[in-house]
DNA sequence: CTGTTAGCGCTTTCAG
DNA sequence: CTGAAAGCGCTAACAG
């Protein structure tokens, strides 16, 4: 709005056909040599290579995109920058985009749905050639707009049997369940859960608490953390697990491996023993879970196997190779020393 | 290289010139009352919009930033997507530069400066108005392609006499030494630093080093611990520092909150107190940093203030106001009960 | 192997 | 307030 439709200061931008005109072949010419050196001839391409070299020419993809129609640019939107579950993701999937010419612009929807409508809208108008979306719940706007747009779309972290067009997660609702099961073999008859505001958190949480009271004949209280998991928020769920719960034993299944550590923090503080007195499981093995003490159980995804084939899957379809569309990654329950 | 020159199954894809079919005007007064509505009668704005919402059109950002020479675009280039450090500063920049039309495109340069010179061509080709990166350390090469682009630039994290154009940041030296100063005030005579490979903190730690080293008259040993900063990490490090060096007591600079919270975890578990036997500072003020035990005296620098600063610097030279061009942000040293 | 000819879908003058 | 004309810098056929 503050927008002063200022211009920018003509940089005296070198084009293909200065490059050309220096070199004493045509702009086309330059273009083939850059995008298909082969069908060019030794002599030629070095001529253009020193002109390059001496003009300092930088190919504009805004006008090849415009001309080839493929902008050589994925979208992803991702629910959190800061969040090192989605970010590890980001940087194994970029990386393999990058080796095939591919760039990543990548947006923050945050935890409101309302928010990725719009940025779809936006991120569409760059006309990317394939898109990324974090979960597999969209609005029949976003769904159509995508649609419309005709690229290929990969939704990660979560399945369905609908999905826009490719999908690749896992179940969080047997997640939860597993979580559920591993609890009452060891021998917890009290549970409670830590979540923070996240749809598939959610998920994962009510069907864990569902499991665990057909065994246990409690009802499992929850402590939401709000919308992102922390160790501090992990530390006041927590708190407040056990100043209103009296919650001094049994279990606590955290929504994130942050939580699950800012809980543990707490209990020892209060100088309750883990996992003597509570036991408690994570969510999401990040790089710390080994390394904190006791070590955290916790539950695993292979978040570098997701990347890969969030990628390789987009590239199949940019390709035109066949590809699955649904593919379910599972997830384990790493036993360490806190469960 | 595998680029099978596929091409994109031409979606139907709406034009401005459709839209103004079915509104009965031409392209350009649609082009009109997307850009300027105030410029357009009303009653056309109304068939405008109506014929706009009917066929589902999303403008094309490629062809109007080709037309225009404005991609509406920033790039920005960050040594880590995983780093909170960088991420929780992203996510302002990003905001604050989205709420003024500009999107942001993101690249991970890792820790080896090589790589900086490919990506920064990479993101020139797209032509961003302008364009972040981390640190004031470029080659020349970088340098010289950054004046050809004429876009204003920010450097951020540190600061310089000579920035290519615009830095924000703070003396990375001057924190050390600092640091220094703040552990022999406390009476410390024995300190050794946990140390990541990342420019800005070796320069922090040989500051500190030095300095300290005036005080106590004995050498500050250090413990790398490679490309990232780690509760692992620190943990490992602080191992060494003990197992090879016998500090069982002192003050430990960490270059980064992570690896002062994994040196924590270290020295408990072997039964050292903290800060009775070592004392730990940190770096960063990272959130967690208040919520461990014991919390942790750290080095904090602004970053909401840096993420704003770099966004609205950029955005002034955009819109053609003055701006000052070397931002020191200072730093602060915040005393909790781990040093 | 190289050049010619047409656009890609917009924004920007300049007229009316 | 609206339209006509001219490109932005490149890629994609098609000739030669």
């Amino acid at each position: 709005m503050a927008d002063k439709n200022f211009k920018k200061p003509d940089t005296n931008r070198v084009t293909m056909a200065d490059v050309g005109r220096l070199a004493g072949v045509t702009q086309v010419t330059v273009s083939r040599a850059l995008s298909h050196p082969d069908k060019v001839s030794k002599k030629t391409l070095h001529s253009i290579q020193d002109a390059i070299a001496a003009t300092g020419f930088v190919p504009n993809a805004v006008a090849g995109a415009l001309a080839s129609k493929r902008s050589k640019l994925v979208s992803a939107l991702i629910p959190s920058l800061t969040n090192v579950v989605y970010t590890s993701f980001m940087a194994t999937f970029s990386e393999h985009l990058r080796q095939n010419g591919y760039q990543v612009l990548m947006s923050e929807t945050g935890f409101d749905p309302a928010n990725e409508d719009a940025l779809i809208a936006t991120h569409l108008s760059r006309r990317p050639d394939a898109m990324l979306l974090t979960g597999v719940r969209h609005s029949d706007k976003a769904r159509k707009q995508l649609q419309g747009a005709g690229i290929p779309v990969v939704e990660i972290w979560d399945i369905t049997d609908i999905p826009i067009d490719i999908c690749v997660g896992f179940n969080h609702s047997a997640a939860g369940r597993a979580v559920a099961e591993y609890l009452n073999a060891k021998g917890h008859s009290f549970a409670a859960t830590i979540t923070a505001d996240d749809e598939r958190a959610l998920r994962r949480q009510s069907a864990f608490a569902e499991r665990f009271s057909t065994f246990s004949r409690t009802t499992v209280p929850d402590a939401n953390t709000g919308g992102i998991a922390s160790i501090g928020a992990g530390r006041e769920a927590m708190a407040h697990l056990i100043d209103q719960y009296g919650f001094q034993s049994g279990a606590v299944f955290c929504s994130s491996d942050l939580s699950a550590h800012g809980a543990i923090i707490e209990l020892r503080t209060r100088g309750l023993k883990v996992p003597q007195d509570v036991a408690v499981v994570g969510f999401g093995d990040q790089d710390f879970a080994r390394d904190i003490d006791p070590a955290l159980t916790t539950v695993a995804v292979d978040r570098l196997q997701l990347g890969h084939l969030a990628a390789s899957s987009l590239l199949d379809r940019l390709t035109g190779q066949p590809t699955k569309s649904i593919h379910d990654l599972g997830f384990e329950i790493l036993t360490r020393a806190s469960a």
